[in-house]
DNA sequence: AGCCTATAACTTGTATACAAAAATCGTAAA
DNA sequence: TTTACGATTTTTGTATACAAGTTATAGGCT
């Protein structure tokens, strides 16, 4: 993909995950053809990346649609996350230093002013928490010699992304939630407590899972039915 | 994907996993198009998908190459599996039935006896072994009602998959040390002996590497020289 | 009104010509 | 011999016309 085509690819993917196009949605390739100035086959190669990375079904000669958020999947993406990221904090608090903490603190403070700060639009302070909540988990994750691992999980799961800022991050109250978390799992780290890092870890890997209902109350069409 | 340019996705796909095609190999659309009677554009879709898995890197206007072996990568993926893994049968071993535990032996007695068949061919042989491989995963993560996780991280990871190949299968031996171990779990689940488990699900997923110098000996050209 | 059917419109799949960039090759000069 | 340069070839990217299948629509029939 040349760079101007994955620029195209970004901007839709940012918008499908940030969910300011809808699950459901149709995309149509010569609409995008004409607003993107560019003809069909490069807009081809962008919708065929979304669908690779699940955000998207195209169907043969009937249409391309915003995939529906399947919570089954979610289930399973975070079962994953909360057991490789257990593992990697146990293998962080091994070798974390006094100064490392000091610096991880630092971080969460970060996200603390962040909640503070009036004024700022939905969008603009999901954005913000969003990369607040990676850098504090990209800390942990390097220090443990498992920043790749951290990488690979992001990048392959793009639709996992799109379901964080479904649930923690365009409502306040659940990033404040995921705050107290991340608070919570730096203190186990400090004491070594591997009981409580776990309980933390599972609280932090499938908080999203708790507003849920509201959402799925305000917005049925965004959730694929599970048979 | 039209079904027919799905089939010719899966030939090649089968083929880059199975070594058959070789890590390095061009791989050229107008020739492909000619071999496959089709034209330019449903190749480019099926090497386009072949990206997507990371078993292909496209060049623009210079060529396409089949991706080489990342072994930074392929020991994220492993840290990731034997986590899940681990907690999977974790899960697995607090709901086996002594039925369950005797289909599980059946499933490897199905293993031992492919180790004792001789006349087969290597390649035969690897796929045989592969399935019944995936076989033994299959039973305990459904039992643990985590079906739906391996099956992600299985379609999530192709290239991991030819790392599989490239060790486990390929030589005999290393497939009679993957019955060992998968022999060992199963007891382990029996007994309920956590500690052991742990160590065997280590032992499993990371077996792959101790044949790998050799290989790598072998056929430097198929590795990702590390910086 | 309700239903069936045929036609038209729409949407993605495919073929193909051309564009753009990179690599290759040959030639000539140092 | 080596090197530099330019034309040719090679290869993927893009535009576009057409094909094939699906959906929507309109009209007529019961």
């Amino acid at each position: 993909m040349t760079p101007e085509v994955q620029k195209i690819y970004q901007i839709l993917l940012e918008k499908i995950i940030a969910l300011e196009i809808e699950p459901g949605t149709r995309l149509r390739e010569e609409a995008l053809s004409r607003s993107f100035s560019l003809s069909r086959t490069p807009i081809r190669d962008v919708l065929k990346q979304l669908e690779a990375d699940g955000l998207l079904e195209i169907f043969s000669q009937r249409g391309s649609y915003v995939s529906k958020i399947d919570l089954d999947g979610i289930n399973a993406i975070m079962y994953i996350r909360a057991s490789v990221e257990f593992d990697a904090m146990v293998a962080c608090s091994n070798v974390l230093t006094p100064g490392d903490i000091e610096e991880a603190k630092r971080i969460l403070a970060l996200q603390e002013s962040l909640l503070q700060e009036e004024g700022k639009d939905k969008k603009e302070f999901a954005n913000a928490f969003f990369a607040a909540d990676n850098a504090f988990h990209s800390f942990l994750y390097d220090k443990a010699g498992k920043g790749a691992v951290l990488a690979l999980l992001n990048r392959t799961y793009p639709y996992y992304q799109r379901f964080r800022f479904l649930t923690g991050y365009r409502d306040k109250k659940e990033s404040e939630n995921l705050y107290e978390i991340h608070k919570r799992m730096l203190g186990d780290l400090e004491r070594k407590d591997l009981a409580a890092l776990k309980e933390d870890v599972l609280a932090h890997n499938y908080s999203g899972l708790s507003g849920i209902q509201s959402v799925i109350h305000d917005h049925p069409d965004w959730f694929l039915k599970q048979e």
